[in-house]
DNA sequence: CGACGTGTTGAAGGAGCTCAATCTAAGTGG
DNA sequence: CCACTTAGATTGAGCTCCTTCAACACGTCG
């Protein structure tokens, strides 16, 4: 009986990819055998340039990471946030050369597996293929909601969204619970994300406090009523495609 | 010799597949010969409802379709639009349950392949499996792509970046050219792509118009000058991973 | 002909931006 | 331990891009 807690450096991404498909314990044992190599970035380290021509598919062993593009008159987009056991590269390295950015938020660890490797497990086991399809399919489901956020909603519900996706993501990885979680970003980063300025975020932050929905200690999130909050950020996670038992679907 | 100008319904995804890997003549007739049903669609028509379950994957084979979400406040936001030889539904028929719709822009003919069959194909044949994965992830980046206009730029800049998008996918599908195209969407549904309002999808248009940038007979654009056109809408075609000599990179 | 869908135009209001000052917390060096 | 620096957060005031509302024009189709 193979053990899900063996303790191979990429028990994170097999962690992520049993949450998509039922991997047999030669799965996960061809997952955690893939070759790689450990890498380490401080906050701010760029992991991927737009334009570099990848080798590497990587997963986040540890910390955060974000992806984002820069517009013509200089303003940045952020286009996704990324923690422990997220594919964060599959894209730019099957893609051949990158169309944006990858960035570390935190201090990082990253293992990084030759792409041909990753290609042929997905087509050797095809479980673990439709595993890892099935992520990159999610992963594009997020960012159709992100364009829905960024298009349709005003500031206070976009920050309120925003901050629901943290909670049933960090929950969903073990690092936080939809009451209370940390995310290292600052306020310029999650206006990127939103489409906003830092000023509006500021506001719309104090906002959303002062409406009791939700409670900030330093870079810590605290939210008592879940339910007001995701009805004020009008968010309802099937995008997420996550079944948990725990995450409350509004 | 297989010919590729095969008479199968299918050979519209056999094109677009090919642009992304390099098919073998048995891959391409094992595409073809992936069982489906056609089905048409009027415009306005639902394929996929938010919520459906569906049991297929469906390949554009005429016409255009788009999908979209609808926020709380009723506001819709337009994710993507689709045209001949695109995947439309991998995504939500591999999800198994449709996040949001997908509809109908004009007449519609569809493919309906039972998302089985696609599993089986994209396994038994890599190469055709590499090529579906690639298309998911251009479709993502795509994504990546919008969230960023919408995010990013001004109206004017969004709007003539969309135009500029769509002369290039016209032109890869063999539709039209970067000179000239028709485009049978609503000025409504442009602004729903780009998060404006219908009022000021009119005005950033006319404004296109009057600095001579595109001009415009009913539903068809022309495009005297693409460099000063990409110029205004921040335009470079790089997140759509073709390589066309015939288009401008700017 | 009237009705309807679509596009255009004007005027007024507002959500969010810009610019700039102030405040806080956490270093850092002496 | 304190002065100094710096990154980030907050607040205010004025402005602008875009929205909203409403009227009107145009073409198509019953």
């Amino acid at each position: 009986m193979a053990s899900l807690t063996d303790n191979g450096a990429l028990s994170p991404m097999v962690r992520k990819l049993a949450a998509w498909a039922a991997l047999s314990p030669e799965d996960e044992r061809a997952i955690l055998e893939l070759p790689y190599t450990v890498r380490s970035f401080s906050p701010g380290g760029y992991i991927v340039r737009d334009g570099d021509k990848p080798q590497n598919s990587c997963v986040l062993l540890s910390g955060f990471a974000y992806r984002h593009k820069i517009v013509g008159d200089g303003g940045r987009q952020i286009l996704s946030i990324h923690m422990k056991g997220d594919l964060v590269d599959l894209h730019n390295s099957l893609l051949h050369t990158a169309d944006h950015n990858v960035q570390a938020l935190s201090q990082v660890e990253l293992a990084c597996i030759p792409h041909e490797a990753v290609k042929e497990l997905a087509f050797a086991r095809p479980t673990v293929g439709v595993a890892m399809w099935y992520d990159t399919l999610v992963d594009a489901s997020i960012h159709r909601e992100w364009i829905a956020n960024v298009g349709r909603r005003d500031g206070r519900t976009r920050t309120a969204h925003l901050l629901c996706e943290f909670g049933v993501r960090l929950e969903t990885a073990g690092l936080g619970s939809t009451r209370e979680y940390d995310m290292p970003m600052t306020q310029e980063q999650l206006s990127d994300c939103t489409g906003l300025t830092p000023v509006h975020m500021s506001r719309s932050l104090k906002a959303l406090e002062s409406e009791g929905l939700v409670r900030r200690t330093k870079r810590a999130v605290s939210i008592d009523d879940w339910g007001r909050l995701a009805e004020a950020g009008d968010f309802r996670p099937d995008y997420l495609h996550v079944t948990m038992p725990g995450i409350p679907l509004l």
